[in-house]
DNA sequence: GGTGAAAGAACTAGAGG
DNA sequence: CCTCTAGTTCTTTCACC
């Protein structure tokens, strides 16, 4: 990661369908350079993937809300079961894995009140390890999709 | 948004970065039709954009957590001063602005808990709207990157 | 590592069904 | 709305520095 790696991979994060010519000249290489440096961020892991970021309403997600949940007991053998099971629900678009007094926050998205409700009691509390949880509506969702690399230390 | 549509974004969420031509063919049109409804499609603001999606850790955001913060009074002054602020800070990633007991959830990236701890004592706290707050760390992030579009209704 | 050139592929606009 | 075509631009490889 040296900076003409952290120059491309802003750019991508930036838009990350602009031609890879496009982004050799802004960051002042070869494109075959840039493309092999890219390549090469793509085989260390560095950059995991690229995707369309969608408009939640388009996808008839416009109700949001952050879902913490407790489960017991808090063993691995339940936290993956947990965690595999919410993944699976279509309504949930993130799981966090938490440390503190919520053992999960998980994202959900539905198309209004009444199927936010619906999901929350008719499929998530039928789950028996959960033994409490607090839902709370999202007003507004403001995502860094460029985080800058923070110093190294 | 038909079906036509629907294919084109749910390929473009997977993989924002394969070739017109290649979506056309797995969506079943000629690769202009495709290219006019994505035109089309970012128009409308169904898309929002594309982005590269990197590994925290490659970007020295080791350790991440969520912070739930409320601040008074409850004014919209209040709310979007504080919310300019969060979004302005180089550790936040994301901001909630949420209903219920917490007025905001922060989702914050820090080289490690050293970092962090500074970054919520030093920064966060100074602020006076703020009457309280409480950090959960993240053991684990699973992010669905191509929500599916829910029914109708 | 980086570059430059060249073959092949993709983008994009425009005419036409 | 979709297809076809053609000019332009981009990607990707490879020999060379």
């Amino acid at each position: 990661m040296d900076e003409l790696d952290s120059a491309i991979v802003r750019e991508l994060q930036r838009d990350a369908r602009q031609s890879n010519r496009d982004i050799a000249r802004k960051v002042g290489v070869a494109p075959s350079t840039c493309l092999e440096r890219t390549r090469l961020l793509r085989e260390r892991g560095v950059i995991r993937g690229y995707h369309a970021d969608i408009a939640p309403s388009a996808l008839n997600r416009g109700v949001q809300a952050l879902v913490s949940v407790q489960v017991r007991p808090l063993s691995r053998a339940v936290i993956d079961a947990f965690k595999a099971f919410t993944v699976g629900l279509p309504e949930v678009t993130a799981v966090f894995v938490m440390a503190g007094s919520d053992d999960f926050v998980i994202h959900v998205g539905a198309q209004d009140n009444e199927h936010l409700h619906a999901f929350l009691v008719d499929r998530l509390s039928q789950r028996k390890e959960i033994v409490g949880f607090r839902t709370s509506i999202i007003f507004q969702h403001l995502a860094k999709h460029d985080p800058a690399p923070l110093p190294e230390a």
